[in-house]
DNA sequence: AAGATGTTCAACCGCGGGCCC
DNA sequence: TGGGCCCGCGGTTGAACATCT
């Protein structure tokens, strides 16, 4: 225990009295009504004023992971997830940074989806998850799922013909596949052919390409243009009426991801910068689609 | 049905930076 | 200038839940 969490908790027996662990319902009821009341912020002191044998910083940490009202609860949205992936590898775990660029996301959910579901496929591909293997894999082959994935949600009746797609290994699949999924790896469920993949991603790494959408020069954000994170946030006790963040029903409308600033559009995206037309044979990866399988990533992670 | 194993995510910890006196 | 305090960040943990055997 640092000298730091000594300031954190005072006294001996202020720490001997604080309380750890999950929070009950009064708790929250206090942390809520205190901040109604008073704002955030000074949070020594607002755990003391609040009658909270809490510290400070977690009252601070339950207020902006879980109670703040403008939170976003539910899986994160293809959308989102694509963000994410764009955004670290731009800038890495600087969660914070990342969370400043999707509303209603906090840092730390950000941080769990990376570590619980993008870190495992990279485990499960033995890839490192920082290197610049999985972070072409994740440009080449993630990032154009999700966009699949998109277009799947925004036209789900062109579900089927894209589903079916074979992608890059047969003049079937290119002749008859619209412009827009030409060449976006098809998504049977099959496992992963690994050392095809890791194979593939040190390919690809020794590769660039200025044709290639997802290759580094190709700049991701070019395409999403992120906006500044919001200024303010709404007030929630407006009309002194509190929204108590109830299991995912906390916001009933889940069809706003709060991406409004973004072009994430996957119709617009792949025409504007005709990702159909990609051409893998040119770029010298051809062999590598060839046997990649179906199936790089589980869909189902994401 | 029950124990083992895996996954998720809320919460905690340690550290460093900024501010104030 | 140095020390104390507060705040925020990123890493880690562990309880709860889900899935597998």
């Amino acid at each position: 225990m640092s000298t730091n969490t000594k300031r954190d908790l005072g006294s001996n027996e202020e720490e001997s009295e604080l309380r750890r662990g999950p929070w009950t319902l009064e708790e929250d009821s206090l942390l809520i009504h205190y901040i109604a009341r008073h704002g955030e912020g000074r949070w020594n002191m607002l755990a003391k004023s609040a009658g909270l044998k809490r510290t400070g910083k977690s009252c601070r940490l339950r207020w902006l992971n879980y109670l703040k009202p403008d939170i976003k609860r539910g899986n994160l949205t293809p959308q989102e997830q694509l963000l994410i992936l764009e955004l670290h590898s731009k800038w890495g775990n600087r969660w914070s940074k990342i969370a400043q660029h999707l509303p209603g996301r906090t840092d730390n959910e950000i941080k769990n989806y990376w570590r619980t579901r993008v870190q495992k496929q990279a485990r499960q591909l033995n890839i490192e998850s920082g290197s610049k293997r999985f972070i072409d894999a994740v440009k080449c082959f993630w990032m154009p799922r999700l966009l699949q994935k998109m277009e799947q949600d925004t036209y789900p009746s062109s579900c089927s013909s894209m589903t079916n797609i074979n992608f890059g290994n047969s003049a079937e699949a290119s002749s008859s596949s619209t412009k827009t999924s030409s060449n976006i790896p098809s998504l049977s469920p099959s496992s992963p052919p690994q050392r095809e993949f890791i194979d593939a991603a040190n390919h690809f790494s020794t590769m660039s390409s200025p044709s290639n959408p997802f290759s580094d020069s190709f700049q991701f954000s070019q395409l999403l243009e992120i906006s500044e994170p919001p200024k303010s946030t709404p007030n929630v006790f407006e009309n002194n009426v509190y929204s108590y963040p109830i299991q995912d029903s906390y916001y009933a409308d889940t069809n706003n991801y709060g991406m409004e600033g973004l072009n994430l559009d996957p119709m617009s995206i792949m025409e504007t910068y005709d990702i159909p037309q990609f051409d893998f044979q040119t770029a010298g990866s051809g062999w590598m689609l060839d046997n990649m399988g179906d199936t790089l990533w589980n869909m189902d992670a994401m």
